[in-house]
DNA sequence: TGTACATCAGTGAACGCGCGTTCACTGATGTAC
DNA sequence: TGTACATCAGTGAACGCGCGTTCACTGATGTAC
């Protein structure tokens, strides 16, 4: 058979998107080549015509991870005033359909612990994508009007991702929900994002 | 040569050591049982006549890794009243030095987000001690008359960790001491654990 | 007191499997003439 | 209009290496008699 134009940029795409969700499912390690060319339908000798090896697949991923993830919460919070864009998001980030879905996830939470062991390149391109998404939050927390955006969001970004990879080695979901909630809790009385805060911002 | 009533039993907790800090550093699977076995000076085929398997050895080389953190930090906070003891355990995880140092840190930061691609037994193993750790965090906030302190001590403490493993991943030490500074404040915050109410306990 | 045998922590070579990587090949269509 | 050749995404077998696991063996000392 004989191909589009497009046609090898869509396999490109599509391999991406396969190991982006494979990449935050099973770990840097026990992400398989053959496994995702499988996954898209193809055998693993073509893999090389798409990546210039496993590494390199690797960090397109985590790239393409980020960008997804961003793509997706800035859809959600669109439109939204500045503070109830704020809760929104942790609701969303600290929520069990978080923590049950790993592959659609966030890569933070997904790769924490891994990164200090994961080669240059890719730690590079993670911290890449926590700037991005650290960045993107102060934006929003500074138009919520909080001081010292920039220097807090980290430290808030990093307690939604600890809280909700912490949920994920809780066999109890009674307990793991409790642990999300207390999180959710926590942070939005650190931001100032009380229930009639929130309630105040509606009505103007 | 012949060997001691001891010997094997003192070899056995030479390679958990060994294994409890290699696996927090390099993480499971990256953790080799010949590499076990060379750093305690044997050869790789003695190691199954102290495990069963290598996954036998992760099992017990995290709880050894749980049961030496919880030494350390009962060690630390020892005789302090319950509010200095909180703070200090605090200033104590939430550092550049238990950041540079994984392999002799906390299996939370070190493993946090490894531990949904674990074996069950494992995983049951991680639990344990972060259920242990989480009770005794529990233990000192109560005894400093903080309400709901079973609740809090798991968001509390996924929160120090996410910034630990977080803070790993940020090249730039500035930025990295920055996330850990702004978690201690933040989480002595949510505590009460005030500078003028550490003072007001001393004095007492 | 001496000899034969048992014990047992550890040795080191070999095995086997998973997996990243390579490579000769395929087969459909476009292009040159 | 037909023929020879180029192109190129993908195939699938094979290679090679790392690593967990197995196994026959070692060598020092204790024990039976």
């Amino acid at each position: 058979m004989r191909y589009t134009d497009t046609h090898k940029d869509e396999t490109h795409k599509r391999l991406l998107k396969i190991a982006a969700a494979q990449l935050r499912e099973k770990g840097p390690e026990r992400l398989g080549v053959a496994d995702v060319m499988k996954a898209a339908g193809l055998t693993n000798g073509g893999f090389y015509a798409h990546f210039k090896s496993k590494d390199d697949l690797l960090v397109k991923a985590i790239e393409a991870g980020f960008a997804q993830a961003q793509r997706r919460v800035a859809r959600m919070v669109e439109g939204l005033p500045p503070r109830h864009a704020l809760a929104t998001y942790i609701d969303f980030y600290v929520s069990a359909t978080h923590r049950d879905n790993p592959a659609n996830g966030c890569a933070i939470t997904a790769l924490n612990s891994d990164l200090p062991r994961q080669s240059k390149r890719f730690r590079a391109a993670f911290e890449v994508g926590v700037k991005s998404l650290s960045m993107s939050l102060a934006g929003w927390m500074k138009a919520a009007g909080i001081v010292d955006a920039e220097q807090l969001a980290p430290s808030i970004l990093a307690a939604m991702a600890g809280a909700v990879s912490l949920s994920r080695t809780i066999s109890d979901s009674d307990l793991s929900d409790e642990l999300l909630a207390s999180t959710r809790a926590g942070i939005k009385a650190r931001l100032g994002l009380t229930e009639t805060a929130l309630a105040g911002e509606m009505k103007r």
